[in-house]
DNA sequence: GCGGATCAC
DNA sequence: TATGGTGATCCGC
């Protein structure tokens, strides 16, 4: 069998134009060329290191469609497809699907962009973009060109030669959004930011407090945004937070929202990217309706594909629930930077120093110690790489980090690299009162003791305020094994001192890792089992809930404003 | 727990 | 010449 001589246009190729011209190509600012757009970006690529890599990527992603094809008329030569079962699922996610809330998304316009013409104004109606070697934001002026976030600026400057670049201007975006973030809240104080420039927020109670239309709601919103900011907003008003957004009011009824998900691209959904419409569409689904055609497919493939969460987009449920982001959700924190690739020891070493430097001054700002260490790591052909180890202390200075950092990256070496990454995992809230208190306060415990007063015994004895110089037992007794096959009654304390007793509570309190929830608590003993019992109990919860579960919120961004009010503002450029 | 992958912003 | 940083989640092992 030979080659044909012109492949034609695969599905991979146009996928991979797709990703060298930024990942939003095709979602706004119609391009005036795409064809002369795509060749320029294949010219400029070609050959690179980074093209390389993301065409290897491609290959192996059509190799698994080739696998996932191959799966699929397997299973369909057998029988085993239930449509009832499926019509049944349905209708169940129908019956619960809740249309009393009423949630807006709101994204301000090109903000990075939008905030820099406030400052220049000579730049409106100028092609230019915010970012540095990748584009964070193009103006519209730019986006004619096929300018895109995501793109590297070089690529953009190709598109558009007299294109203006301007390095980010962090803390005025920060300040900015600070603002945009208040006035939103006088509508849900819940607010939920998704990012600095967008967010979600529930105004159910706010229409019916001041007697308002969702519209004449959202109207308000985007008119006092303007007027105190004057920056432009959007908004799209539905019954969960779905996408999309742009002035638009989704009808609340199931019919109107089922149709709109009809012709809905399937990559407009949140959490389905560029590799799982691929996936998607080799089976041939392309929108929110095809879905429900391919149904049978899906049920077949449930593990690859997830049946049920797929039913749910079809039908356009997603979570209403609108929350703030929770300090105590927060999984991890870490640092990565790039630079020209090196392939010297010891050069390398100092960017993993310079990497843990900084990384311990995020956690010491924002009062957090872990006891996982991962570190990534990016060659010069775009390869990335992790490596983890868990301890059994906390890790939060950066001679430690850069110790166990060290300790990660050496059995690697010699490579080229061009990004080093450490990220810190099992977290501990330093910011956190007594855990003790939190529980007391639940269990309407009297007699709380005093939270500047209480004293807490770190697993590594160390730098705890309040804290007694440890003992050799103390510094000996650590985490207890992570996972207790044996149940709750092998719980001990780490640490068996008793704290001196405080005038106004005295009693004993001792630090465990509690072996359901995993998260050190620091408890009197009387309240240990009823801590368990909480936590056993959520855990029935949970797998309760598994059959109904993942009508999820938003993915939750700890911390948001910790991230964006740190940076000061670089002198600016402009070339 | 670890490592790779995917995703959002 | 040249393609980012932070954080979350899921899967397979």
């Amino acid at each position: 069998m030979s080659m044909p001589a012109e492949p034609p246009p695969s599905q991979e190729t146009a996928s991979l134009v797709k990703r060298l011209a930024g990942p939003s190509t095709g979602k706004a600012g119609l391009a005036k060329d795409q064809e002369d757009i795509n060749r320029i970006i294949a010219d400029v690529s070609k050959g690179s290191r980074f093209y390389e890599n993301e065409k290897k990527k491609d290959k192996e992603l059509t190799k698994k469609i080739e696998h996932i094809l191959h799966l699929r008329d397997e299973l369909t030569q057998r029988p085993g497809v239930d449509l009832l079962k499926i019509e049944a699922s349905l209708r169940k996610l129908e019956s619960e699907r809740d249309l009393s809330q009423t949630i807006v998304h709101f994204d301000l316009d090109s903000f990075f962009a939008s905030v820099e013409v406030l400052n220049d104004p000579t730049l409106a109606g100028k092609p230019f973009i915010v970012g540095g070697s990748v584009v964070s934001t193009a103006s519209y002026e730019a986006r004619k060109y096929g300018v895109r976030s995501g793109m590297a600026s070089f690529i953009a400057k190709k598109l558009c030669p007299q294109l203006i670049s301007i390095s980010h201007g962090y803390s005025d975006y920060s300040e900015m959004s600070q603002k945009v973030m208040s006035i939103c809240k006088r509508y849900d104080p819940s607010l939920c930011p998704a990012g600095c420039d967008e967010g979600y927020l529930n105004i159910t109670a706010y229409c019916a407090e001041h007697d308002l239309s969702a519209d004449e709601c959202v109207q308000h919103l985007r008119s006092a945004v303007f007027a105190e900011t004057k920056l432009t907003v959007s908004a799209g008003i539905a019954a969960n937070t779905n996408k999309p957004n742009g002035q638009f009011h989704l009808p609340f009824n199931s019919e109107a929202i089922t149709s709109f998900m009809r012709d809905l691209p399937i990559r407009r959904v949140p959490g389905i990217g560029r590799v799982s419409e691929r996936l998607l569409e080799s089976i041939g689904i392309k929108t929110c309706g095809d879905i429900y055609t391919y149904r049978a497919t899906i049920s077949l493939m449930d593990k690859q594909f997830g049946l049920l969460h797929l039913l749910r987009t079809h039908l356009g449920i997603a979570s209403n629930s609108v929350q703030p982001p929770q300090r105590e959700e927060r999984k991890s924190i870490g640092a990565e930077r790039t630079f020209p690739p090196l392939a010297d020891k010891q050069k390398i070493l100092e960017k993993l120093n310079e990497v843990c430097a900084e990384l311990e001054s995020d956690m010491e700002e924002t009062q957090w110690t872990g006891r996982t260490i991962t570190l990534k790591y990016k060659l010069d052909s775009f390869e990335v790489f992790t490596r983890a180890k868990s301890h059994n202390r906390w890790i939060s200075k950066k001679e430690d980090l850069f110790a166990v950092g060290q300790e990660l990256l050496l059995p690697e070496l010699p490579l080229s690299i061009r990004l080093i990454g450490l990220r810190v995992t099992k977290l501990k809230d330093l910011r956190e009162p007594d855990p003790s208190i939190g529980i007391k306060r639940f269990f309407e415990t009297t007699n709380s003791s005093s939270p500047n007063k209480k004293r807490k015994v770190s697993p590594s004895g160390q730098d705890e305020l309040n804290a007694d110089p440890p003992t050799e037992d103390e510094t000996l007794a650590t985490l207890l094994p992570q996972h207790q096959p044996d149940g709750p009654q092998n719980a001990r304390p780490t640490s068996s001192r008793s704290v001196k007793p405080d005038p106004e509570a005295p009693r004993e309190t001792h630090t465990y890792i509690c072996p359901v929830c995993e998260k050190e608590v620091t408890i009197e003993n009387q309240t240990l089992n009823e801590h368990l019992d909480l936590c056993l109990n959520r855990n029935a919860i949970r797998q309760a809930q598994g059959e109904v579960k993942p009508v999820r919120a938003p993915p939750k961004q700890g911390d948001i404003w910790e991230r964006w009010t740190k940076k000061a503002s670089g002198s600016k450029k402009r070339t």
